[in-house]
DNA sequence: TGGGTTATGTTATCTCATAACGGTCGATGT
DNA sequence: ACATCGACCGTTATGAGATAACATAACCCA
């Protein structure tokens, strides 16, 4: 409570009532768009993505499953995540082995995050790629994803 | 063996012979400036990463640790691998869980990596991150470290 | 209403990585 | 020489992360 490093203070607070209806009614209309199901375990591992206040490990969701404290068996979540991030509603950050919900609207878009050794917190942004795809086509790659993790110190614990 | 894709053919072939001896002086000789150690299970590790054709997987390496077939201790290897990637002797590709030997002359850089999804092969280059830092100084972040993973097809596997 | 496709439930197992502890080695000061 | 300190190593055990495999159920549509 003193003027340490205020962990997770602030960062993406996480979805509640309205909020949470809204973005997940907003999935639900995606899905139907393209005719993808957003079934109830693809539901409820959203919905526990969008709550959540930083990125949130596998094993996490699997505890947090069930409405009264009975986890999920790993695949459920798993596939959940599959699903997921094959639809742009979530992401996996690797160098956490974590999962955030997408923060950006809209389908398609390559993933980049922020992430503060000292809170914890991932913060999603939109990069400019454009130097790094023009050298990978330099070297003859045909590039399908492309992902970038910076760590580091986020403003808030710098100035904690 | 036909016009398939041939799975890692040419791509860093790995050292032998006077080549590997000389890579290894080389990190002998940066440890020596830097009075760091490379001991025996440090340099065995980065003999074994050298000497490989593509990303190695740390089970692989424990595997192939001993002279006569036996294996490492997990910690030996892992402990190498920190070692290893401290200094900027390797790298770890996170979307693969495997380790590749720094292919990039000097001390301190920025990894990045074209990855192919066909062969395996894992290419590194040096990255115009201009962009992306800016992006990150905007949002108040200090960065420390950065890295870039891109998958698709390498030149090679397209041709093929 | 039947047949293909997609998704789920369940069990078991596999891969990846680290905690913890005691012993060894090498440098440094006296 | 030898005490001492820190870095490193070997070993055992366990924790964390992810998937294979197979059976069942739901969906879609001709």
């Amino acid at each position: 409570m003193g003027s340490e490093c205020h962990h997770a203070d602030g960062a993406h607070p996480g979805l509640k009532g309205h909020a949470l209806t809204h973005a997940l009614g907003a999935a639900e209309h995606r899905c139907v768009a393209t005719q993808e199901r957003l079934t109830a375990p693809r539901r409820r591992v959203l919905e526990l993505l969008l709550e959540s206040d930083g990125p949130q490990k596998a094993y996490d969701l699997i505890a947090a499953f069930g409405e009264h404290g009975e986890p999920a068996k790993p695949p459920t979540v798993y596939r959940a995540l599959e699903f997921l991030e094959r639809l742009g509603f979530a992401h996996r950050i690797e160098s956490l082995n974590a999962y955030v919900p997408c923060r950006i609207d809209g389908g398609e878009h390559r993933a980049a995050f922020l992430i503060c050794d000292c809170c914890g917190a991932a913060q999603e942004f939109e990069p400019d790629f454009t130097a790094q795809l023009a050298a990978a086509e330099a070297a003859g790659y045909q590039v399908s994803t492309i992902t970038l993790e910076a760590r580091g110190r986020c403003s808030a614990c710098r100035a904690g």
